[in-house]
RNA sequence: GGCGACGUAGCCAAGUGGUAAGGCAGAGGUCUGCAAAACCUUUAUGCGUGGGUUCAAAUCUCACCGUCGCCUCCA
């Protein structure tokens, strides 16, 4: 099955057809970085990764853009976000904007994904937002008041085509303050006059001034990935006024379409409602990993479909972290199985397994093609983990059919979804771990004999100590093995 | 008020016409000195409610009830 992306645009499941053959040019709106990242962010985030790392895993060549908001987004004050927290903090703006950008970054890598291929920054794309405002007036899309720039939403028929929303319909249930300078209540900021207590501003052929919050992700995907591409994303809680307004401005200015496909994430809520700054609901992605593995966040967000909202809680939380360990429990025994060398099938026992394996690659695949459906990928992993876990227990799995078990759990659960732990690899710090786990041998040992001559006191001990340490030990036909927790 | 989603077991969550995936929790069992882990069995005659279409509906349609998002800063 080829792959099918839902597509916000037609609000129906499409065949997935690029531009070029074999690539894929793809836009995610990014974060304003005033503040800490949270699990909603992490939502949209993960979401996409997951979709960026499946394009590639399947072939594709992919440029993933993901814009850095540092200017331009107003609070309803008519403040700039960025401005108001570099007052309360009595730092520069540039400073603030310096040090969020880094804590989002870390967030991510901590979370295993995969940085954008570019991270442009408004405040470095003032020439080509000013550049693609001067076209739009010169088209007549925008007009020039009192020193700032509006878009004229009259004067573009396909306003509102993303969200559904119509001019009129708008205009009955207004809410927003009319300002004067305005043709049309529903026109929005292209350029805005800065007063001179305002630090962040440039000049431009309408004075001094900064850039309306929208402008920025259509000047700086045009700059990257050209006047159509491929897929844009980003959260649903955009999809209006942003999305559609840099849909407007894109297509207006350059009289093609802007993308082809839309993907918008579900939001995540808390207890019903959305978890978001304003409400102060939310849980920091720094938090959230002092108590969860980043594995186990991920598999929270995959255990749900992207574009659907998905209910943030401690309980939920909690049983995808028991999840990610029972089936990172069959990884680690496939792997080893293997490293230790206990193999005890052969191909007269384990041929059926081979055909599971293959089933295994398809089904995912299938799942993933069905716009990126993980919650369905993810199932396919555990029905794998049981019956490798089954195999192992009967001793019927071969060497090849646990090397490619292997395989396919890094592959798939690792590499793609990132819901499974990497293998541990070899670094500087190796003769430690090799003196520890000679170590942890001998204390086995040591328990073992104890439990020889019914000395179970000293044998729980002996297990207990290592527990408080964090080594678990557990008894099996084949000995006693022990893991890290 | 307008626009858009959604309502599936105790909880989370797939499934969009052919007879209900998966995870967590629970129950019983195997194994164990006891645990842990794993495995086996089991847990929705029913998918918000009521009509309709169909041989067949969680899936299509209509109405109603309920929840949420957006319309104002948010991924």
């Amino acid at each position: 099955m080829s792959l099918h992306i839902y597509n916000v645009l037609a609000r129906e499941k499409q065949v997935f057809t690029p531009i070029v053959d074999g690539q894929v040019m793809m836009y995610v709106c990014g974060p304003t970085v005033y503040d800490y990242s949270h699990l909603g962010h992490a939502k949209t985030y993960v979401s996409f990764d997951i979709v960026n790392k499946w394009l590639r895993y399947s072939g594709y060549k992919v440029r993933y853009v993901q814009n850095i908001t540092d200017v331009g987004h107003l609070l309803d004050s008519g403040e700039d976000r960025i401005l108001k927290r570099a007052r309360q903090s009595r730092v520069e703006p540039m400073e603030l904007v310096e040090t969020y950008m880094r804590e989002y970054f870390a967030d991510m890598d901590s979370l295993g994904v995969m940085r954008p291929d570019i991270s442009p920054r408004a405040s470095a794309h003032i020439p080509e937002q000013i550049e693609m405002i001067q076209t739009l007036i010169g088209k007549g899309h925008a007009y020039e008041s009192n020193g700032s720039v509006y878009f004229s939403v009259e004067s573009d028929p396909d306003y509102g085509k993303l969200s559904g929303r119509r001019i009129e319909e708008n205009e009955a249930g207004k809410r927003i303050a009319v300002r004067e300078e305005k043709r049309h209540p529903m026109d929005f900021a292209l350029w805005i006059r800065a007063d001179d207590k305002h630090i962040l501003q440039w000049a431009s052929p309408w004075g001094r001034g900064y850039p309306g919050w929208h402008i920025e992700c259509s000047a700086m995907s045009v700059k990257y990935l050209g006047q159509t591409f491929d897929i844009h994303g980003g959260g649903i809680d955009n999809i209006f006024p942003h999305n559609e307004c840099e849909i407007a401005q894109s297509e207006c200015a350059h009289d093609t379409q802007f993308s082809n496909y839309w993907m918008l994430t579900g939001s995540l809520n808390v207890d019903g409602v959305k978890m978001s700054k304003s409400l102060g609901n939310f849980v920091t992605i720094k938090d959230a990993l002092k108590e969860y593995r980043p594995e186990a966040l991920r598999f929270f967000i995959s255990s749900g479909l992207y574009r659907t909202p998905a209910d943030y809680s401690a309980s939920a939380l909690d049983a995808a972290a028991k999840g990610y360990e029972r089936l990172n429990t069959a990884v680690r025994r496939v792997r080893d199985t293997l490293a230790r060398g206990e193999i005890r099938g052969d191909e007269s026992t384990s041929g059926r397994l081979i055909d599971r394996l293959d089933q295994t690659r398809m089904q995912f695949t299938s799942a993933m093609n069905d716009d990126f459906n993980a919650p369905i990928a993810l199932s396919v992993l555990f029905d794998l983990a049981k019956d490798m876990n089954s195999a192992i227990d009967a001793g019927t799995a071969s060497r090849m059919v646990l090397e490619q078990a292997a395989q396919v759990f890094q592959e798939l659960g690792g590499d793609v979804l990132g819901v499974v732990r990497n293998e541990a690899k070899p670094t500087a710090s190796a003769g430690n771990a090799e003196r520890e786990a000679a170590l942890i041998e001998m204390l086995i040992e040591m328990r073992i004999e104890a439990r020889k001559s019914k000395d179970f006191a000293r044998s729980d001990a002996i297990r207990n100590r290592l527990a408080k340490l964090g080594v678990v030990l557990e008894d099996g036909v084949k000995g006693t093995s022990w893991r890290v927790a």
